[in-house]
DNA sequence: GAGTGGTCTAGACCACTAG
DNA sequence: TAGTGGTCTAGACCACTCT
């Protein structure tokens, strides 16, 4: 074997990092389609680590649909492609089209430091006379805009991010380095909205054309809002997708 | 003690019997919003099961948004109840109403076995000769309408399902009676979509009005697809919410 | 330092699938 | 019957929070 697949050093445990080499076997083509794994307790000795551990590692690839398991028969590479593993794991729309390998673009249309309104107070439990950083920008995948975001995040929690650069950096990357605390879970509503001229203007639709809308709030370990935001999405372009068990 | 909580002799494994009785006692107040939890370890010897099975409990019902969990603080109950527990689990538009308490009623408007198109035999994995059941129906809640339903569930897999009377049973104890299997898994798409004239008229909404799309294919434990459907809802009288943890 | 959840192990037995 | 995943246990140690 060339080198060990876990490192017990690593600030990542284990079962991540058994997840992590499943996911490169699954993408590299290693293991294909419908193709089936190895026995958990096969897995657990090739890579000197118990079962549980194995089982816990599956278990999260089969919440982001790239495995299944079928009692007595084994465990399976999923056979279809799941676009945005959307409903099960607080991934942000950079980390996901980055995981799919899209490439993409952003650009800020706005960034500023402001007094929001009632409703994005609420949702970020903050006092009347706090400071939001207001964001919007808009995402191009093969230069074409598919999604448009407004984010309110809180100043007092993370000091200093206003000034960062958010068409190289993704904001949840900022988040976690300026609010030092890391980003655990999140709301997500949706809805189906139409759009404002302006809105259509930027994502290049028609006004009347239905988008994907949804609204979320960010949370730290200590279940702090960290973020509110406004999400449109063009669904002709951009599909969500989610996996459910039972 | 009055009695027991879990029964070894259920069939129902430990865990999901842990984990009835965590949901019931919150939605029985009698552990109310941001409550703690006692600690794993006790709950663990107070049940008479090990802390892994306790664990595996509240991590169901942190998947549902009921518990939250703080490394080094505690377990929580948690404060906002969520609409539709939507991204993490299976779960029918009725179960989540049932589990909600909110009064629905259903309407068929067509029941019959049919030859479908082609994009329906492709999600259902049949040839040209085999039929479906072709169901549509509408639910209201306060005499309201609110979601449209469209169904095509697969005949050969539900042999004699085609009787039933869906304004009486879910759907989906039809399918697991008829089909003598489980349904394990599914996929949804969300997308926002226009709604035709008929379906306005339904749904008694405007024709322009946009209103939550969603396809969904659902499948049994051994990845057989036993129904697929097409979801229409207003997105102003029922929110879809979802959890999401990182 | 005490108390909490997070991770990991080694081993056991059960339930389901298939030949 | 052999092989698979599903459940459960008892115990260990670590990481984090609070005082």
């Amino acid at each position: 074997m060339e080198h060990k697949v876990v490192d017990v050093n690593s600030p990542y445990p284990l079962y991540r990092q058994v997840a992590d080499w499943m996911r490169e076997n699954i993408n590299a083509q290693q293991w294909k389609k419908n193709q089936q794994l190895p026995a958990e307790e096969d897995l657990a000795k090739q890579l000197e680590v118990s079962r549980g551990t194995v089982r816990k590692a599956i278990s999260l690839l089969i919440k982001e649909g790239l495995l299944i398991q079928i009692q007595g028969k084994g465990t399976f590479v999923a056979a279809p492609k799941v676009a945005h593993p959307f409903g099960q794991e607080l991934i942000s729309f950079a980390e996901s089209m980055e995981r799919e390998g899209i490439d993409y673009e952003t650009k800020v249309i706005k960034q500023e430091v402001t007094v929001p309104l009632l409703s994005i107070r609420q949702k970020l439990e903050i006092a009347p006379n706090e400071n939001v950083l207001y964001l919007k920008r808009i995402r191009y995948i093969k230069d074409e805009p598919v999604i448009l975001l407004e984010n309110f995040i809180n100043l007092t929690l993370c000091k200093g991010i206003e000034h960062s650069d958010f068409e190289k950096n993704t904001l949840f990357s900022q988040i976690e380095k300026f609010s030092n605390s890391k980003i655990r879970h999140g709301i997500r509503r949706f809805e189906a909205r139409a759009l404002t001229e302006e809105q259509a203007n930027l994502l290049n639709l028609d006004v009347d054309m239905p988008v994907l809308y949804l609204e979320q709030i960010t949370f730290d370990q200590e279940k702090r809002p960290l973020e509110t935001s406004r999400v449109w999405l063009r669904s002709d372009k951009y599909v969500i997708t989610s996996v459910l068990t039972r």
